[in-house]
DNA sequence: GTGAAAGCGCTAACAA
DNA sequence: TTGTTAGCGCTTTCAC
C-alpha cells in the first residue's frame, strides 16, 4: 500500500476524493466551491452533491498557503470588559463576518509596552489581509512595519504604518456636545473627570472640553483624574463636592456614576445642586437615578465605516482611499443636568 | 531568470532564504523555529540571527497545511455586548492566548437558529484545533459531528458533541444563594424577575429560585418576564410595585437597576420597602443608588478552567478527562437588602 | 546533529 | 467549459 494512495477514512476528504466521487477533475471541484464562471450548472450540481455525500470541507489552510489570501481580518484589543472598548470589538466581530472575512482575535494587556507591537506580529504569523488596531492605549510612539491596511479609530497621534486607515469620531467633539450643554444651559463653567492620560480617547475629551470652555471665556477648573471606574468616579466626586462646584463632565458614564454617588453622599442634589453629563450612554444610564444625561458613541457606525474602508483597501490595494463617512454624534439629555440655581447674590 | 528563484524583494522571506543565508538546510531552520531538540547552540544562533537580518516570519498556513494542527481555538459567541457575555468572551481571550494559541472569533446573531452550527462548519473550515462555544442561546437541540473537542459553559441541555467538555458555574446555585439570602433577611417569599427564557442561564436561575423557595416552603410567586435590559426591569418594577412584594430577585443587575428605579419612582424604598438582588456584579453595581446586593460570577476562572480542559483535550485526546475544578461561589451584600418592615398586624 | 525528498490541499497559469 | 502542471512554505520521514 503506498503512502499516497489515501482513501480510507482516517483524514478529512479532500478536493481530490470529492473529484473523484464526482467525475471531474480537482481542479473542477475547485472552480465550484470558488463560485467562478464557465462551470455548467450540471457539473456543478454533481460536484456538490458528491461533497455533500462525502462531507468534505474546503481546508482555509491550503487556500490560503495557495493564494496568499486568508480573507481574514485580525484585530487587536485591550483584553477589558469596559464599555466602550467591548462595544466597539462587537461591533468589528459583526462588521468583519459582514464583509465575509474570518475574524483572528488579539488581546493586549494594559501597561504591556510592546503588546501592540507584539500583537501585531502574531497575527502577521498567522496571514491576516488586514488589521484592526482597537486599542485605546498608546504607549510611546509606534512604528508598524507592516505590508497589510491598517485600520485605527479616533487619531491616534502615535502610531504610524504604511498603509494606515483611520475611522470614527474623534472623541473630542463629542466632549465639546456635552460640555456646551451644560454651558448653554446656564453654567459659569464646567469641571471635568479625565480617563487615564495613556489612553488618547481620555485625552480627546479633555481637549473637547478644554476647547469649549475656551471659546466661551469660561475659566478652567483643574482636571480631575479617574480610571474610568465608578470607584474613581466616586472618589473625585468626593473631591468636587467640596468645592462649589454647579457641573462636571465625567470621561465616561460609570464614572459619572459614581460622581453622582459621592455628591449624593455629602448632600449636593443632583441635578439640583450639580449638573452632570456621562460619556457612552451605557445601557443602563437611562435609569440610574437620576437618569443621567450623555453623550453616545457610534460604536456600529464606526466599525462599519471603518471596516468598508479596510476592505476596501484590502482589495483594491492600488485604487485611492475611499471617503471616510461621518458617523452621527447625539447628546442624550435626561435628567442629571439643569440650570444652576439662582446665586444667591 | 527563473520564477522558483526567489529572492528580490516582491516575497516575503521564507524558511529556504532564511537557510540560504544561514548556510544550513532549511529543514535545520524548521527545527530552530519549532524549538526541537538537536541544533547545536551555535546553528541556532546563525539562523536566528540570519532570520532576523532578512525579517522572516514563519507562515501558519503552511504550517497548518503540513502538519494539519493550526494552535488555534474557535470561539462561538452571541454578539452583544451584555455584561455576562462580554466578560466571559474577555476571559476565554486571554485564556486562549496564555494556553499559546490563536484566537478565531465567529458571533452569532440573536435569533438566528442556523447560527451555531453555522458558526461551528466556519471554524471547521477555518481549521481550529478546538472550538468554545460560549453562546448562552439554545434554539432547539443540537447535535455537532465535530472532531475536534467542544467546550461548552455552564450546562446547556441540548447541545451535543463527540468529544464534549463542560466547565462552569451552574447559575442555578448561584441563583439559590441570591434567594436564600433574601429569605434569611426575614422575607416570607421573593419574586423574581427572569431574563429570556431561551437563554439557558435565564432558565437556571429561575430554577435555582424555584429550589430555595420549595426548600424553605415558601410560596411560588409567578415569573416576571424580563430581556436583561434596564428597560424591561423597569417595566417589571412597575409591574410589581402595585403588589405587596418585600424581596425581588433579579436575573441580572441591569434588570435590577430598572426594577429600583421603578419602585422609586412608585414611591416605594429599597430596601426599607423592598429588597432587591442582581445577578453578575457588574462595575457600577456597587455606586448606584443604593448600592446592589448581588452575586458575581468567577468569569475568569471559569474561562480559564474551561480552558485547560480543552486544551487538555486538544493535546492530549486519548488521556481521561481532567477533573473539573469548582469555581468560588459569591455573594457581595450590598445596600439594597434589608430585613423586611414589620407587618402591621 | 544535519540534510534530502516527498507531499499536505489547494490555487495559478496555461493548455486544450 | 474543462483539465494539466507546478508550486505556495512548511513538516514528515528517512537517510546520513
Amino acid at each position: 500500500m503506498t503512502r499516497s494512495g489515501r482513501g480510507g477514512s482516517s483524514s478529512a476528504p479532500s478536493s481530490k476524493d470529492v473529484a473523484l466521487a464526482a467525475g471531474v477533475s480537482q481542479k473542477t471541484v475547485s472552480r465550484v466551491f470558488n463560485n467562478e464562471q464557465y462551470v455548467s450548472a450540471d457539473v456543478r450540481r454533481r460536484v456538490l452533491a458528491a461533497a455533500e455525500e462525502i462531507g468534505y470541507r474546503p481546508n482555509n489552510a491550503a487556500r490560503a498557503l495557495a493564494s496568499g489570501r486568508t480573507r481574514s481580518i485580525g484585530v487587536v484589543t485591550l483584553g477589558t470588559g469596559l464599555y466602550g472598548p467591548a462595544s466597539l470589538l462587537v461591533g468589528i466581530e459583526r462588521a468583519v463576518q459582514n464583509a465575509g472575512y474570518a475574524l483572528r482575535v488579539v488581546s493586549t494587556l494594559e501597561g504591556d509596552p510592546a503588546g501592540v507591537a507584539g500583537a501585531v506580529e502574531s497575527l502577521l504569523e498567522q496571514g491576516v489581509d488586514g488589521i484592526v488596531i482597537s486599542e485605546p492605549i498608546d504607549e510611546g510612539p509606534l512604528a508598524l512595519q507592516v505590508d497589510v491596511p491598517v485600520l485605527v479609530f479616533g487619531a491616534p497621534p502615535s502610531l504610524t504604518a504604511p498603509r494606515l486607515i483611520t475611522a470614527g469620531v474623534v472623541s473630542e467633539e463629542l466632549a465639546r456636545l456635552a460640555t456646551d450643554h451644560l454651558l448653554d444651559l446656564g453654567h459659569e463653567t464646567v469641571h471635568h473627570i479625565a480617563g487615564p492620560r495613556r489612553w488618547y480617547a481620555a485625552r480627546d475629551r479633555t481637549e473637547g472640553w478644554r476647547k469649549a470652555l475656551r471659546e466661551r471665556g469660561a475659566v478652567e477648573p483643574p482636571v480631575v483624574d479617574g480610571d474610568w471606574s465608578a470607584w474613581s468616579g466616586h472618589a473625585a466626586g468626593r473631591v468636587l463636592a467640596a468645592d462649589d462646584v454647579t457641573a462636571v463632565f465625567a470621561a465616561n458614564d460609570d464614572m459619572a456614576i459614581g460622581l453622582i454617588r459621592a455628591l449624593l453622599e455629602a448632600g449636593r442634589r443632583v441635578p439640583e445642586d450639580v449638573s452632570v453629563v456621562g460619556f457612552d450612554d451605557t445601557p443602563i444610564s437611562a435609569y440610574v437615578t437620576p437618569p443621567l444625561t450623555t453623550v453616545r458613541q457610534p460604536f456600529d457606525a464606526m466599525a462599519t465605516a471603518g471596516l468598508r474602508l479596510l476592505v476596501h483597501a484590502v482589495e483594491q490595494p492600488r485604487a485611492g482611499d475611499l471617503d471616510p463617512e461621518e458617523p452621527p454624534l447625539d447628546l442624550v439629555v435626561r435628567a442629571s443636568t439643569a440650570r444652576p440655581a439662582v446665586n444667591p447674590g
